[in-house]
DNA sequence: CAATCATATTGAAGATTATCGATATGAGGT
DNA sequence: ACCTCATATCGATAATCTTCAATATGATTG
Protein backbone atom coordinates (compact mmCIF):
# COMPACT_ATOMS: atom_id res chain seq x y z
CA UNK A 1 0.00 0.00 0.00
CA UNK A 2 0.99 3.73 -0.41
CA UNK A 3 2.58 5.22 2.90
CA UNK A 4 0.24 8.10 2.58
CA UNK A 5 -3.24 6.04 2.15
CA UNK A 6 -1.81 4.13 5.11
CA UNK A 7 -1.23 7.37 7.36
CA UNK A 8 -4.69 8.19 6.34
CA UNK A 9 -6.21 5.42 7.71
CA UNK A 10 -4.18 5.32 11.20
CA UNK A 11 -4.99 8.98 11.18
CA UNK A 12 -9.00 8.15 10.99
CA UNK A 13 -8.21 5.81 14.21
CA UNK A 14 -5.94 8.26 15.57
CA UNK A 15 -8.81 10.01 17.79
CA UNK A 16 -10.67 8.94 20.73
CA UNK A 17 -13.97 9.68 19.36
CA UNK A 18 -13.76 7.63 15.96
CA UNK A 19 -11.79 4.72 17.73
CA UNK A 20 -15.29 4.33 19.82
CA UNK A 21 -17.09 4.63 16.54
CA UNK A 22 -15.19 1.35 15.37
CA UNK A 23 -15.36 -0.21 18.42
CA UNK A 24 -19.75 0.56 18.19
CA UNK A 25 -19.78 -0.69 14.81
CA UNK A 26 -17.43 -3.79 15.11
CA UNK A 27 -20.93 -5.98 16.12
CA UNK A 28 -23.79 -4.25 13.64
CA UNK A 29 -24.24 -1.56 11.27
CA UNK A 30 -25.37 1.73 13.38
CA UNK A 31 -27.22 4.74 11.48
CA UNK A 32 -25.65 8.23 12.36
CA UNK A 33 -28.03 9.05 15.25
CA UNK A 34 -27.88 5.80 16.63
CA UNK A 35 -24.39 6.37 16.80
CA UNK A 36 -24.78 10.14 18.10
CA UNK A 37 -26.55 8.67 21.02
CA UNK A 38 -23.68 7.69 22.45
CA UNK A 39 -21.64 10.86 22.07
CA UNK A 40 -21.70 13.85 23.71
CA UNK A 41 -20.76 15.72 20.59
CA UNK A 42 -23.09 18.07 17.59
CA UNK A 43 -24.61 15.93 15.07
CA UNK A 44 -22.41 17.82 13.00
CA UNK A 45 -19.14 16.95 14.44
CA UNK A 46 -20.10 13.36 14.50
CA UNK A 47 -20.74 13.53 10.70
CA UNK A 48 -17.31 15.46 9.93
CA UNK A 49 -15.87 12.59 12.22
CA UNK A 50 -18.13 9.58 9.85
CA UNK A 51 -16.86 11.56 6.43
CA UNK A 52 -12.97 11.04 7.92
CA UNK A 53 -13.66 7.35 8.62
CA UNK A 54 -15.53 7.17 5.13
CA UNK A 55 -12.78 8.80 3.37
CA UNK A 56 -10.18 6.53 4.69
CA UNK A 57 -11.87 3.42 3.71
CA UNK A 58 -12.29 1.74 7.13
CA UNK A 59 -16.30 2.83 6.83
CA UNK A 60 -19.07 1.80 4.27
CA UNK A 61 -21.84 4.63 4.27
CA UNK A 62 -25.20 2.90 2.55
CA UNK A 63 -27.98 4.98 2.85
CA UNK A 64 -31.35 3.69 3.34
CA UNK A 65 -34.04 5.64 3.03
CA UNK A 66 -33.75 8.51 5.74
CA UNK A 67 -30.67 6.64 7.09
CA UNK A 68 -26.94 6.07 6.44
CA UNK A 69 -26.08 2.89 8.16
CA UNK A 70 -22.69 2.69 8.54
CA UNK A 71 -20.61 -0.21 9.18
CA UNK A 72 -17.37 -1.29 8.59
CA UNK A 73 -14.85 -1.71 5.56
CA UNK A 74 -13.20 -6.01 6.34
CA UNK A 75 -11.22 -5.46 3.83
CA UNK A 76 -9.79 -2.06 4.76
CA UNK A 77 -9.14 -3.42 8.68
CA UNK A 78 -7.68 -6.43 7.12
CA UNK A 79 -5.07 -4.42 5.33
CA UNK A 80 -4.02 -3.00 8.52
CA UNK A 81 -3.88 -6.34 10.35
CA UNK A 82 -1.41 -7.60 7.49
CA UNK A 83 0.32 -4.54 8.85
CA UNK A 84 1.19 -5.64 11.62
CA UNK A 85 1.81 -9.08 10.82
CA UNK A 86 4.56 -8.19 8.50
CA UNK A 87 6.08 -6.72 11.24
CA UNK A 88 5.87 -9.62 13.78
CA UNK A 89 7.21 -11.25 10.46
CA UNK A 90 10.41 -8.54 10.09
CA UNK A 91 9.11 -7.87 6.50
CA UNK A 92 8.70 -4.44 5.02
CA UNK A 93 4.99 -3.64 6.67
CA UNK A 94 4.27 -0.91 4.03
CA UNK A 95 4.69 -3.46 0.83
CA UNK A 96 3.07 -6.49 2.79
CA UNK A 97 -0.11 -4.47 2.53
CA UNK B 1 -6.16 -1.19 26.67
CA UNK B 2 -7.56 2.16 27.49
CA UNK B 3 -9.31 4.12 24.70
CA UNK B 4 -7.06 7.09 24.94
CA UNK B 5 -3.50 5.12 25.09
CA UNK B 6 -4.69 3.63 22.04
CA UNK B 7 -5.72 6.48 20.16
CA UNK B 8 -2.41 8.06 21.21
CA UNK B 9 -0.42 4.91 19.61
CA UNK B 10 -2.60 5.05 16.05
CA UNK B 11 -1.56 8.93 16.34
CA UNK B 12 2.24 8.23 16.24
CA UNK B 13 1.62 5.84 13.22
CA UNK B 14 -0.75 8.55 11.72
CA UNK B 15 2.08 10.41 9.67
CA UNK B 16 4.00 9.29 6.65
CA UNK B 17 7.47 10.16 8.36
CA UNK B 18 6.82 8.05 11.33
CA UNK B 19 5.10 5.63 9.03
CA UNK B 20 8.57 5.06 7.57
CA UNK B 21 10.35 5.46 10.42
CA UNK B 22 8.50 2.00 12.14
CA UNK B 23 9.41 0.50 8.52
CA UNK B 24 13.10 0.88 8.31
CA UNK B 25 12.70 -0.24 12.09
CA UNK B 26 11.50 -3.30 11.15
CA UNK B 27 14.23 -5.00 10.28
CA UNK B 28 16.79 -4.02 12.48
CA UNK B 29 17.43 -1.15 14.96
CA UNK B 30 18.93 2.17 13.98
CA UNK B 31 20.42 5.04 15.42
CA UNK B 32 18.88 8.29 14.40
CA UNK B 33 21.83 9.29 12.33
CA UNK B 34 20.89 6.75 10.43
CA UNK B 35 17.32 7.04 10.30
CA UNK B 36 17.96 10.47 9.53
CA UNK B 37 19.84 9.74 6.28
CA UNK B 38 16.88 8.63 4.84
CA UNK B 39 15.28 11.55 4.99
CA UNK B 40 14.81 15.28 3.74
CA UNK B 41 13.77 16.88 7.43
CA UNK B 42 15.82 18.24 9.87
CA UNK B 43 17.52 17.04 12.77
CA UNK B 44 15.44 18.50 15.45
CA UNK B 45 12.37 17.11 13.31
CA UNK B 46 13.19 13.68 13.44
CA UNK B 47 14.07 14.15 17.37
CA UNK B 48 10.51 15.14 17.44
CA UNK B 49 9.17 12.23 15.84
CA UNK B 50 11.60 9.43 17.46
CA UNK B 51 10.24 11.46 20.85
CA UNK B 52 6.49 10.57 19.84
CA UNK B 53 7.35 7.19 18.82
CA UNK B 54 8.94 6.15 21.82
CA UNK B 55 6.16 8.49 24.60
CA UNK B 56 3.53 6.40 22.50
CA UNK B 57 5.62 3.17 23.45
CA UNK B 58 5.85 1.91 19.61
CA UNK B 59 9.74 2.33 19.76
CA UNK B 60 12.06 1.40 22.22
CA UNK B 61 15.49 4.23 22.49
CA UNK B 62 18.88 2.88 23.84
CA UNK B 63 21.73 4.79 24.35
CA UNK B 64 24.96 3.44 23.15
CA UNK B 65 27.84 5.75 23.75
CA UNK B 66 27.44 8.89 21.41
CA UNK B 67 24.38 7.15 19.84
CA UNK B 68 20.59 6.36 20.47
CA UNK B 69 19.83 3.45 19.10
CA UNK B 70 16.19 2.98 18.23
CA UNK B 71 13.80 -0.49 17.42
CA UNK B 72 10.25 -1.39 17.50
CA UNK B 73 8.54 -2.60 21.06
CA UNK B 74 7.23 -5.76 19.67
CA UNK B 75 4.76 -5.91 22.76
CA UNK B 76 3.05 -2.49 21.61
CA UNK B 77 3.10 -3.78 18.13
CA UNK B 78 1.48 -7.53 19.04
CA UNK B 79 -1.46 -5.32 20.88
CA UNK B 80 -2.21 -3.34 17.46
CA UNK B 81 -2.73 -6.55 16.13
CA UNK B 82 -4.82 -7.73 18.23
CA UNK B 83 -7.15 -5.41 18.23
CA UNK B 84 -7.29 -5.78 14.60
CA UNK B 85 -7.77 -9.13 15.17
CA UNK B 86 -10.61 -8.62 17.78
CA UNK B 87 -12.40 -6.89 15.02
CA UNK B 88 -12.29 -9.67 12.48
CA UNK B 89 -13.97 -11.77 15.26
CA UNK B 90 -16.44 -9.34 16.06
CA UNK B 91 -15.44 -8.76 19.38
CA UNK B 92 -14.53 -5.27 21.20
CA UNK B 93 -11.64 -4.45 19.77
CA UNK B 94 -10.37 -1.85 22.64
CA UNK B 95 -11.35 -3.82 25.27
CA UNK B 96 -9.31 -7.14 23.72
CA UNK B 97 -6.38 -5.02 23.88
C1' DC C 1 -46.03 20.87 -1.87
C1' DA C 2 -45.21 22.06 2.91
C1' DA C 3 -43.47 20.21 7.16
C1' DT C 4 -40.36 17.25 9.35
C1' DC C 5 -36.64 14.12 10.25
C1' DA C 6 -31.81 12.58 9.19
C1' DT C 7 -27.59 13.88 7.56
C1' DA C 8 -24.14 16.96 5.23
C1' DT C 9 -21.81 21.30 4.47
C1' DT C 10 -20.06 25.84 5.65
C1' DG C 11 -17.56 29.18 8.24
C1' DA C 12 -15.20 30.28 12.25
C1' DA C 13 -12.62 29.68 16.78
C1' DG C 14 -9.46 27.29 19.50
C1' DA C 15 -6.23 23.42 20.07
C1' DT C 16 -2.75 20.54 18.37
C1' DT C 17 0.87 19.27 15.17
C1' DA C 18 4.85 19.58 11.93
C1' DT C 19 8.59 22.01 10.91
C1' DC C 20 12.64 24.85 11.28
C1' DG C 21 16.84 27.37 13.10
C1' DA C 22 19.15 28.20 17.16
C1' DT C 23 20.81 26.55 21.20
C1' DA C 24 21.61 23.13 24.95
C1' DT C 25 23.15 18.70 26.63
C1' DG C 26 25.77 14.46 26.73
C1' DA C 27 29.61 11.43 25.42
C1' DG C 28 34.00 10.61 23.36
C1' DG C 29 38.32 11.81 21.49
C1' DT C 30 42.71 14.99 21.41
C1' DA D 1 39.83 21.12 29.77
C1' DC D 2 38.50 21.78 24.99
C1' DC D 3 36.57 20.30 20.63
C1' DT D 4 33.57 17.63 18.00
C1' DC D 5 29.86 14.55 17.02
C1' DA D 6 25.09 12.83 18.17
C1' DT D 7 20.86 13.96 20.02
C1' DA D 8 17.44 16.82 22.60
C1' DT D 9 15.06 21.01 23.71
C1' DC D 10 13.26 25.72 22.89
C1' DG D 11 10.71 29.25 20.59
C1' DA D 12 8.35 30.55 16.61
C1' DT D 13 5.44 29.90 12.53
C1' DA D 14 2.42 27.70 9.38
C1' DA D 15 -0.61 23.98 8.63
C1' DT D 16 -3.96 20.79 10.17
C1' DC D 17 -7.59 19.16 13.30
C1' DT D 18 -11.62 19.34 16.42
C1' DT D 19 -15.54 21.41 17.50
C1' DC D 20 -19.64 24.16 17.24
C1' DA D 21 -23.78 26.84 15.51
C1' DA D 22 -26.03 27.92 11.48
C1' DT D 23 -27.59 26.54 7.27
C1' DA D 24 -28.34 23.43 3.34
C1' DT D 25 -29.68 19.09 1.26
C1' DG D 26 -32.25 14.82 0.72
C1' DA D 27 -35.94 11.71 1.87
C1' DT D 28 -40.36 10.63 3.82
C1' DT D 29 -44.86 11.95 5.52
C1' DG D 30 -49.11 14.42 5.98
Amino acid sequence: MENRQLARRFKALADETRLKVVQILTTEKRCACQILEVFNISQSTLSHHMKLLVESGLVIAEREGKWVYYRLDNDTLNDLKIFFNAIDMNVDPIKAC
